[in-house]
DNA sequence: GGAGATGAATTGTTTGGACCAATTAAAAGA
DNA sequence: TCTTTTAATTGGTCCAAACAATTCATCTCC
């Protein structure tokens, strides 16, 4: 799967994004699957184990990678060759307008996905957002797992909701959008009254959905992002 | 400007990246600022060349920097850690579908961009927006050269309609997008004539933006971008 | 004096090897 | 059987040397 470099035009390590970029493109590399350590794929492609690791952090850098210390290598998750919103995870200090501005992105992107889910859903999507939220509710048991759960659901229900609008690239961008926005969260004191207004507000949104109703949808909606965005500014 | 760093809780890469996005998001780096010299700003930081190139290798996927051998690192114009697109990997092949998603995804964007700037830009704002049209249309004259100007124009509209939001984050991820649709354009045949149709309705929109009628800057926008799609849809 | 060739200095690129640090799994001990 | 220790694997860091592209001062020749 991974032959030597040809040493011509471009530099080494641009021979050696390519190839792995195509890798993955072409499905050889799947999302999950596990890279050769850096060493033996250094040796594989004939080239330096610090020209492939330059690669490698461009590929991190744009997301379609995961470098785990001690682990190795992960094709990461949707990892898709383009429309990748890149973010530096933890590595960038955001500041309050940017969160603002972050929001206010957010806001538009996500009540029109509610609406257009609204519009284009089948029941059975909606169903199954109703579904996850019901069983969230259920394994709820007052443990300090909860929390873990609750931010899975909260995940979850988003990227769904996304997904049920049909369109690939506001999935992606969704996706990363809400994992820029974790990690600040991440950066801040866990706040452990919020998850379950939002669960709350989530169930709100569902009924909307199977009224159909857009006005209604896009209302409770927005009402959910404002109290989020609130929160998360406050604990700062 | 550039302190040592301080090796503790994380990886020293992590480090020199945030210094380095900081600095930049700061304002201390400015666009076209060329940085020291590896050597030298390895040396300023404490940190090894390896680390230090790692780190701007992230940079560079993040099209933050522009890095160029022999010559040095440039910080990118407009670089910001909010990317869309990957700036490294051949051209991919994007598929009508995704295309149709994209356009779903500007109109969105861009309509909401319209509505901001009519609601939030300054006179001054929408008044250097109509010297880019009005130039445009005077330094047209019907040589070779007026495609080049055309599409330069297209690009400048609508990133300054972007800025004119005053969101930081929507400026990145619309030029980014018009990036990649561009890209798309290009692989296609060029087409003669759609760009002066386009600055023509570029003239409607700004008009619309000096009423400040909301409703009149959403359609104008509206039937310029469903006419762009159409004819990129139809020449491939 | 000016155009082109030469070569040194600067800058990013690549390599090999050594060692540090996090993780995992096997081995040893209780 | 369970816990602790150890060793192996994997990514992270550093260094020193050599390679390659670019720039620019200098030299040569016309």
């Amino acid at each position: 799967m991974f032959g030597p470099i040809k040493r011509d035009p471009t530099s080494v390590y641009e021979q050696v994004l390519k190839q792995l970029t195509a890798a993955i493109m072409h499905g050889d590399l799947k999302p999950g699957d596990k890279l050769p350590s850096e060493r033996s794929l250094a040796e594989m492609m004939g080239v330096s184990r610090t020209s492939l690791r330059e690669a490698l952090k461009m590929l991190a850098a744009a997301g379609m990678v995961n470098i785990k210390h001690g682990q190795g290598v992960f094709i990461s998750e949707k990892g898709s060759p383009f429309n990748v919103l890149i973010k530096f995870a933890g590595k960038v200090n955001i500041d309050d307008d940017t969160v603002r501005d972050l929001f206010e992105l957010r806001k538009l992107l996500e009540t029109q996905n509610a609406v257009w889910a609204c519009q284009r859903a089948e029941n059975s999507v909606i169903d199954n957002l109703s579904e996850i939220v019901e069983q969230t509710l259920n394994s709820l048991n007052d443990t300090k797992d909860d929390l873990v759960i609750l931010a899975r659901q909260d995940s979850e229900f988003h990227t769904k909701l996304a997904e049920a609008t049909g369109n690939k690239v506001i999935v992606r961008v969704m996706h990363d959008l809400l994992d820029l926005l974790n990690d600040v969260r991440c950066q801040t004191l866990s706040i452990p009254d919020r998850p379950l207004k939002s669960l709350n507000e989530h169930k709100e949104i569902v009924e909307a959905l199977k009224s159909r109703s857009v006005d209604l949808v896009k209302e409770k909606m927005l009402v959910h992002l404002n109290n989020v965005e609130a929160e998360l500014l406050k604990n700062r």
